[in-house]
DNA sequence: TTGTAAGCGTTATCAG
DNA sequence: CTGATAACGCTTACAA
């Protein structure tokens, strides 16, 4: 394979795509033996075959995947919809999708949201070259509709309010209502959380973590991270400590602002979890490499994608339907004590 | 949108899909009217217009990709082809390479080879449903040219060997020299390195590691991890512990074995860099978020995105040849200097 | 504003 | 063993 030998125009640009019809004629033959040779179908003899492989060879032919895909009717991709792949939580998520989906004999296009102004338009696009859609599309139901009709969805963990379509629901409360004992046991009094605002509001995770506090009778401060990083966690907290706030546990919204409450803690020498205890949510791997370890809520990845590609291919098939309480699945998190907490 | 719509069979499967002229009978109009209403043209009143896409949302009906693909040669797809994105650097990777393609407007399947037993018909099978591929092929040039043949392809750091394709390569020698004149000047002199061994033999980073400490009169000990995890570069240099064996430095194929180094030298409470320096490769954002912060050689991955973006898309548009001196990239890696040395 | 005809590149069917 | 013909679902031209 040298040089591109497809047909070139004046630009070296090839004019255009090289088809079955091209070979064919290359090779003196019907576009049907041409089919026969390209895969290894029999009633071909071996002569005609090199004969054919070798003019597709010189002439860098290559099957559409279009034309092929109109004919044969099993190839099937999935669209799966993260925020950014740049937070550790988003590829242990894709791993495992992409492990399932390729059990089922599914491609996965991954579609990464972090740079993506207009969501509605984004998906729209995404859904015209995918079969199904899965994962965290942060739309309204209408817009959802709007974007996305006809086509299978399985949102994960889409928040508070009943899914329109598929999903894969997240059950934190007890798994916090374990940690909450646990801190509350050994003398936690005065916790903080560091969260994710949406809209200036407390998120669901903050809300579930305040209620399992108050049923000891302690009281959290909910403060907001200005975005989803370890800096962020860490800017958060270190404005704890600078406003003089004392506060003797950290309650992240997910484990990659719980590192930045580490890195925080660290930075102002305060022991964890002798001074400050820690504890963030989701179980990343990378929580198990920090000093001190990271105690957290953790999801098994494998079983939320597991749930997630089994529902979209069920309802692709036809065998779910796609909306309503079969299409709605469960994880529980679970608490993970490590060192920080 | 409630249920499937989808016309159904006797087990409540769809018999077949919905096609552009069932919409177009169950509106009372041609096909063309439907194409009309459901791309937004205009040639079409608003009266027809809403009765096509009533007909069309109560059918669930969904323009087929292919027949659109066939027709419309505006949508190109890359497999960007990784081993295991449950090691943060490919999902570093993958991330800037998802963004930049999404730049050009091209979507992207993760081809995840971690549990793959048969590289070659894996990759054939990637090629029949993508435009170019990109990544960590791992096949011989014969075996390559075998599976992807007539496919622009851009292997990322391929090794030594003359690339047959477009090829992003990577050049850590500098970076690599300049590690071990620091090492060096403070008086390391027993230094090892926790190597990915292939076939029993030490990398080719790990050469390049030995060759420049022999410039300095200093001798590497390379061992081997058992494979690419944390834990595994951990039980390296446990066993370096076990056996006795005095080190002051640690050099680490990548930044994953790095952090198993840490981890191991915090077991047998051995300061780092008091006692023993630790280098990783690779610059992994996780390494900022460790104790001590690991000192990396850090390749710029968006820079081997953009490049192997640039070069594929290049390939496939004609404007650059298919192997050859014009698509190949050199990357450099840069010394970060952090805490562990 | 709407419909008709043709063709995109491939494979399945059936006749030779 | 080979080739002609007819789909597959869609869009672009062009005609009404």
């Amino acid at each position: 394979v040298a040089g591109p030998r497809r047909v070139a125009g004046p630009a070296g640009r090839p004019a255009r795509r090289v088809t079955i019809n091209d070979v064919a004629a290359a090779a003196g033959v019907s576009r049907q033996t041409v089919t026969r040779a390209m895969n290894d179908m029999q009633g071909i003899s071996e002569q005609t075959k090199q004969r054919v492989l070798a003019a597709a060879g010189r002439l860098s032919y290559r099957p559409s995947r279009f034309g092929r895909g109109l004919v044969k009717r099993e190839q099937h991709t999935l669209g799966l919809v993260i925020h950014d792949l740049t937070n550790p939580y988003y590829p242990e998520l894709a791993s495992a999708v992409v492990g399932f989906a390729a059990k089922q004999g599914w491609n996965v296009v991954l579609a990464d949201t972090v740079h993506t102004s207009d969501r509605q338009a984004f998906l729209a696009e995404l859904g015209h070259q995918v079969d199904a859609v899965v994962g965290y599309l942060d739309l309204s139901p209408c817009e959802l509709d709007a974007a996305l009709a006809g086509l299978p969805v399985v949102e994960i963990d889409p928040g508070p309010a009943r899914p329109r379509r598929g999903a894969v629901l997240f059950e934190m409360a007890p798994a916090i209502a374990q940690a909450v004992s646990m801190l509350t046991a050994v003398g936690v009094h005065r916790p903080v959380m560091v969260d994710i605002l949406h809209l200036g509001e407390p998120s669901g995770r903050a809300e579930l973590v305040a209620s399992a506090l108050a049923e000891h009778g302690v009281r959290l401060t909910v403060v907001g991270a200005e975005e989803n990083t370890v800096a962020a966690g860490a800017g958060a907290v270190d404005e704890l400590f600078a406003g003089g706030r004392t506060f003797d546990a950290v309650f992240a919204f997910n484990d990659i602002l719980a590192l930045g409450a580490l890195q925080s803690c660290r930075g102002h020498r305060t022991e964890v979890p002798g001074t400050v205890r820690v504890v963030g949510i989701d179980g990343l791997s990378v929580g198990r490499y920090v000093t001190p370890r990271l105690t957290t809520l953790a999801v098994d990845m494998a079983e939320v994608a597991r749930h997630a590609v089994d529902l979209v291919v069920g309802m692709h098939s036809g065998d779910l339907p796609w909306s309503g309480a079969k299409v709605r699945r469960r994880v529980r998190h679970q608490l993970v004590v490590r060192e920080s907490a």
